[in-house]
DNA sequence: ATTTAACTCCCCATTTATGGGGATAAGAAA
DNA sequence: TTTCTTATCCCCATAAATGGGGAGTTAAAT
């Protein structure tokens, strides 16, 4: 008998993770480790991980599953990981594989493909929900496109990974002597983002800033 | 042997079904009856309904938890009604409650207290979550509230309409000022009613309007 | 007839946000 | 190597928003 495939959930929805442990149990070859419920619990889990994969949820509140991914990046903290996403966003894809992600589910799907993905990547391959490949297709066959020069004007593209955390924050309600301490930076240099992002994004105030968030999916 | 509880569950996330499923099968005395993805089906599996409880999302897509509470009550559709949320808004529950729902739960919440929530609401009784009745202590704390006249608190019945009209303004960016001019009232007027807004809704600042309204889709 | 709600306006003070300028260090790109 | 981007910080000033208080008029409701 060979050894059990060891996943890590990172969800911030806690009937969410309950639900899937429940659902990956019916499996004998995987066994659900432990998991975070927080951006810095899956931080400090993963300094000293000997799980095989991470699933991991890229809305939570803080610190999300990117910045997560940023962090094992620049760590050099090498996890195969899942990504589970409430919606379909071909550019949230691109990004999270850019970052090194090995799949994308959707929690649209159906909870046998959590089995397949994780089977899937822990095999070494890919894995991604089909409704993310539709949307793919949708792209690819509508426009078609060189996907080795593809510039474009994507919000990753106008606003930098800084600019849209502090973006993030200014739509959640935050002000910018509360960005700077979340951040940890001065505020000086939350008011020079805020600027930034007001002629890159060509609105008003913060009010358009949000708004703008919201458009584009950023909250 | 007494009969089980027969549930339906309602939400976007076939995951979120599946893994809600899986817990609840760890009871004996509660059968999961089938499940809806969309609130129209929500609404076209209620006219023929022999569940005893619904598990209901208030965020799908199209027509979300709130409409269909309201097709149940214009109706007369009496079915016991848990709300599954993301996000613990006492406003929401306030609604909901008017409404007709039985209880609330919270996604954080651990996945027993779906079963609590269940056994509770069947036998007659309401349920919250915990993260809930906090917020709700919170704020009946610091004004004691007579329950029995709490009137229903919709948006149009919470604000008065020249709220809503300066709210309007102020989430398509426009600054006080701007918003004197445009109603041809002064700027002090203009600024009560920002505050009068910042209390009804109990949202930190003009950003939280202009969410707030997105949210009640005012704009 | 009296209370209540809605709309209107003002004072005060403090905190935030906006708008202009400039600057430095690290790193990537050319 | 030099240039460009990103992220970080600072100065200055003005405009806007927030938070507390009070107050008048009108119209509807009790």
């Amino acid at each position: 008998m060979e050894e059990k495939i060891k996943v890590h959930l990172a969800d911030d929805h806690k009937i969410l993770i309950e639900g899937i442990i429940a659902v990956i149990n019916t499996e004998e070859n995987i066994l659900v480790e432990g998991y975070s419920l927080t951006g810095k619990e899956v931080i400090e889990w993963a300094q000293n991980s000997t799980a095989d994969i991470l699933i991991l949820d890229i809305n939570m509140p803080e610190l999300d599953g990117i910045e997560v991914l940023k962090f094992f990046k620049k760590k050099g903290i090498k996890i195969k990981t899942i990504i589970l996403s409430s919606y379909d966003d071909v550019k949230l894809v691109e990004e999270m594989l850019a970052l090194g992600a090995n799949g994308y589910i959707s929690k649209d799907s159906a909870s046998e493909h959590i089995i397949d993905a994780i089977k899937a990547v822990h095999s070494g391959e890919q894995f991604f929900s089909n409704s993310i490949k539709d949307e793919l297709l949708k792209i690819f066959t509508g426009k078609k496109v060189d996907p080795k020069k593809r510039p474009e004007s994507t919000i990753s593209n106008l606003l930098t990974s800084r600019e849209i955390e502090v973006l993030k924050l200014i739509a959640k309600e935050h002000s910018s002597p509360e960005i700077a301490e979340i951040l940890n930076i001065s505020q000086s240099t939350v008011d020079t983002y805020r600027k930034n992002l007001l002629k890159k994004t060509n609105v008003k105030n913060s009010v358009g800033l949000a708004m703008y968030a919201v458009k584009n999916k950023i909250v």
